[in-house]
DNA sequence: TGCGTGGATTAGAGCGCGCCAATCTACTTG
DNA sequence: CAAGTAGATTGGCGCGCTCTAATCCACGCA
């Protein structure tokens, strides 16, 4: 900077003026310094600018796992908008455990990060108190209380409510639901599919079948279910992989779908795009409330303000693995 | 940290020592300094350090999109070692557009990072050329000339030569390929492909259906090897999306796979798994490849070395596509 | 007792920038 | 033409730390 000052003739103080595209400098001076920046090949340190101006255009992201498709989406979702805003990303990930989410969490706050975006934690509630008492934090996917953070989470009832809505319209009636055990959404999905065939009075053709989130516990279940008197008439899936298992287990059975069973799966992942699979799927916006994520978090950074909640409606896919039931 | 010295009794110097881990510091010292930092919640800043020891502890990974699975099981891969090793990931991605891409990789230095990593890259090779010479640079998947950067790359040869000796030693000689384009491999297989057959005196036999990496390519692949008058007995697909295309629209006609063709896909992507898919294929480790590249990234940061390039080997997993000839 | 030794501790000078208040400059206005 | 004004430019302090060289201290030995 200092050689730039020199070399442009002006003083240091400019230079940082116009690297910083502030107004009130004059255009003759602006391109001159401008250009001499340019052909020293000089480029301004983020880390000092960091260090007076405290503040450092940088949010850290904390998620479980990059390889796992479902974070990636929303990490792309936050980087989109974070590149559009000119806004870094500090990435750190927990490898699916909590003790080193914290880790990778406090390591963020030692780079003085603007704020914190925190995908699924899997950390106690109480660090994330911590880290929020800090700095900005946003939460996606998962709820705590007693948190003061920004949350976006998926509203799961209404997902479920919209898979019964449609298996019922098309005249089901004994719908069975693969769970997703304790996983992300699992518990939710679960009681409100309960709820939901209760709320239609089918509460007693209920039938939930312990799962998880696999591909394994879907092939799993088709066992399960083929080996009972009688097939329900559709089978709603904790997620798409779940769903996947189904196909492959009754498609090896010989048993129809949708022909005989319908299935719907939930994620609307990779898989059920394709075209010999092309399941009916609950959508979630997962870029959208990346980009959500980072709007709240970048809105709390600059206005102090109550922390705030939002639900993300899903959206339902209809494609080619529901059918009304035999007979209908 | 002038704080945590006054209320420890020490010089500032100390506690710089303790919170490095420095040795030559009493236990006695240590022991006092560090409970004094944890109870005043001290956090040492990452932006002054870096500033004032010249390093930052901190690698740029510029990728495409993290949307996709490919990129993300790359991410991954080093940020796992990242985090074994204390170093902190800065990200940015380029949004399948060069320009974006140079402005990503120009905001990471500005950062001031240790080095760069550098996924399938789309920029100008004197863009990388340039970052090169201001910081150590590794390159995973794009093979460029005159940079002075380590490379990761995959030996698309090796795998082409696997699917061919594992077709042709099934007893396949009528085999087309359905090629990716222009996208990042497409070329190198499809020559290697041609080659291969050659050097098998099959060449009159092949067959190169021009296409791209999606799955809507291997539908259509389907219906154009459905119209001629005589079906290949095995199909090499560019990618597995291709050959989820090519199962779907073999599968539509009534074409047995692998009863009357046999299908290989490349890169052994999470529907190869899929057991009503269980497509035979090439997988690449793209943990390990994002792993190497941080391995050779760190080494090179502190031994002045010339460049190197690891050439990585992909292997074949075969499962149920993929069957003998009818007649053999 | 005095000196040497090596580990423990410290003072102080930057690292490269942003920010503030102060100063300078070129116009406008009465 | 002098005072006034708004915009353009500058000097210098401080952000929170690391690093070097200097200093301190306790101990053993001649």
């Amino acid at each position: 900077m200092e050689d730039v000052a020199r070399e442009a003739g002006v003083s240091r103080a400019l230079v940082s003026l116009v690297m910083r595209s502030q107004p009130n400098v004059s255009e003759k001076r602006r391109t001159r310094v401008l250009e001499v920046a340019n052909r020293l090949g000089y480029r301004p340190n983020a880390m000092a600018r960091s260090l007076a101006s405290r503040r450092t255009k940088t949010v850290g992201v904390v998620l479980d796992d990059l390889r796992n498709p479902f974070f990636g989406e929303i990490a792309g979702g936050v980087e989109e908008l974070a590149s559009e805003l000119g806004y870094q990303l500090l990435l750190g990930a927990g490898a699916r455990q909590a003790r080193r989410e914290r880790a990778s969490l406090a390591t963020l706050l030692e780079y003085r990060v603007d704020g914190v975006i925190l995908v699924s934690p899997r950390m106690r509630s109480a660090d994330i108190a911590a880290a929020a008492a800090e700095v900005p934090v946003v939460m996606v996917g998962r709820q705590v209380r007693g948190v003061d953070a920004d949350l976006v989470i998926i509203d799961e009832h209404h997902g479920t409510e919209l898979i019964l809505d449609h298996l019922v319209g098309l005249g089901h009636e004994r719908i069975a639901h693969v769970d997703g055990g304790k996983g992300a959404g699992g518990p939710q999905r679960r009681s409100a599919f309960l709820r939901g065939m209760r709320d239609r009075r089918l509460g007693a053709r209920a039938r939930v079948i312990p799962g998880d989130f696999t591909e394994e516990a879907g092939a799993a279940a088709a066992r399960v279910l083929l080996a009972e008197p009688e097939l329900p008439t559709a089978v709603f899936a904790a997620n798409d992989m779940v769903a996947a298992g189904l196909l492959g287990g009754f498609d090896q059975a010989g048993v129809e779908v949708p022909g005989t069973v319908s299935i719907v799966g939930y994620d609307n992942n990779f898989i059920a795009h394709l075209a010999h699979v092309s399941l009916t799927t609950v959508d979630q916006p997962r870029s959208d409330m990346g980009r959500m994520a980072l709007e709240l978090l970048l809105d709390r950074i600059d206005n102090r303000r109550p922390s705030v909640t939002r639900l993300v409606e899903p959206t339902l896919v209809v494609r080619s693995t529901t059918a009304p039931p035999r007979g209908c």
